[in-house]
DNA sequence: GTATTTCTGTACTATTACGCACAAATATAA
DNA sequence: TTATATTTGTGCGTAATAGTACAGAAATAC
């Protein structure tokens, strides 16, 4: 395991001109918008200001460079569903959930882009493993997360005991994927809260 | 208005040696599997059987060929749509709806492929201002459809007269988005029917 | 100071893609 | 039978794309 914080000694050759992170979250901002086969190698370049040998020694190919992105994607996500969902309330969880979403998903410099598994990983699934595995996954953890959320506030009495974590997790997630798809179709923020609100409502019960 | 079915005086030149229809069903076909940008001219040359500038001559170029094929996918689906919702009971009709979405999205020979909208048009609709207007047409029409059958169950008495037709007519599409977004991703038809399960209960109160 | 290692940057190659030109083919109209 | 209109099918042409070769540059190791 690497330590990128900690100081390491310096390898040996030329030093890298460019911040390997920096450029994966540049590369990321390109694939979010153009998707994995509209965007060029050309288009990554200018993103990164880099030179197309050092993307490829530092990423490999264009798809490992696509996966790289979808880490970057969904880690970050991990990382704001995880501080939402940590609200002492199911009820104020849920609001700073869809809240961060949906101001993620209206973000970018030339429109809404919605999310980057739902809006653009979704178009390879079917003749791509990997990425379909990739979508999978992201798509499980959040369920995961919601589940267990949700079967905290149940234990907490927040929502009667008959009530199913995993169902309604699976719904809350939905509406979640529904506002990717909604933002990026071009609907106005009011309605893609309108529509957090609703599910919110419907989950407490 | 060009009636189709109506037996009409041929025209003059080489007769067509292709079904219009059938090749925009071939058409939509290909770009269901691979979206918009991974799909060539060759592939869809090999998927209708025609010759390039018979394609170009029916259809315009690449673009006019995938809206093509939305416009096919729209309309068999709100003929769906309609059939279902036009169950006599919500839950009939909700569990048409989902049952028959299901069933779409999980067919294909190369693997589930979900909504063409959903999970492929989406990556187009940030910069190209007809395709985005094209899914958000197709995304209230269900919105509205749905909005008005549930108004139908409300005023029937089968829901309460103080649920919100249009919010839950959101969450009831939202759940239909998740479907396509999960079934591509390879989830397995029992999920997909559970989670329409929970969404039917939530929605019937 | 010299050798070694790694990255940079230009240029290139081989492939593929979209769209179209042009002549042959097949129908109707006169 | 001749003229006209439309489609077919082969084959291009230009452009863009993914990936790489190679020489020069910039660091460390000895």
């Amino acid at each position: 395991m690497q330590n990128s914080t900690k100081k390491e000694r310096r390898p040996r050759g030329r030093p890298r001109a460019f911040d390997p992170q920096q450029a994966a979250e540049r590369i990321l901002a390109t694939f979010w918008d153009y998707g994995f086969a509209a965007t060029s190698l050309d288009q990554l370049v200018a993103a990164t200001g880099m030179n197309r040998p050092s993307l490829y020694g530092a990423f490999g190919d264009k798809k490992s460079m696509y996966r790289a992105a979808l880490a970057v994607f969904a880690d970050a996500m991990r990382v704001e569903v995880a501080a939402a969902l940590a609200a002492p309330t199911l009820a104020g969880a849920l609001q700073r959930f869809y809240r961060g979403a949906i101001k993620l998903y209206l973000s970018g410099d030339d429109g809404p882009r919605g999310c980057l598994y739902v809006c653009t990983a979704a178009v390879n699934a079917v003749h791509d493993t990997d990425i379909r595995t990739d979508i999978a996954g992201v798509l499980r953890d959040i369920d995961t997360a919601l589940a267990a959320r949700i079967a905290q506030a149940r234990a907490a009495g927040e929502i009667g005991a008959e009530r199913d974590p995993a169902a309604l997790a699976a719904v809350a997630a939905a509406v979640l994927h529904s506002l990717a798809v909604r933002a990026r179709a071009g609907y106005p923020r009011r309605q893609l809260e309108a529509l957090a609100a609703t599910a919110i409502a419907l989950i407490l019960g």
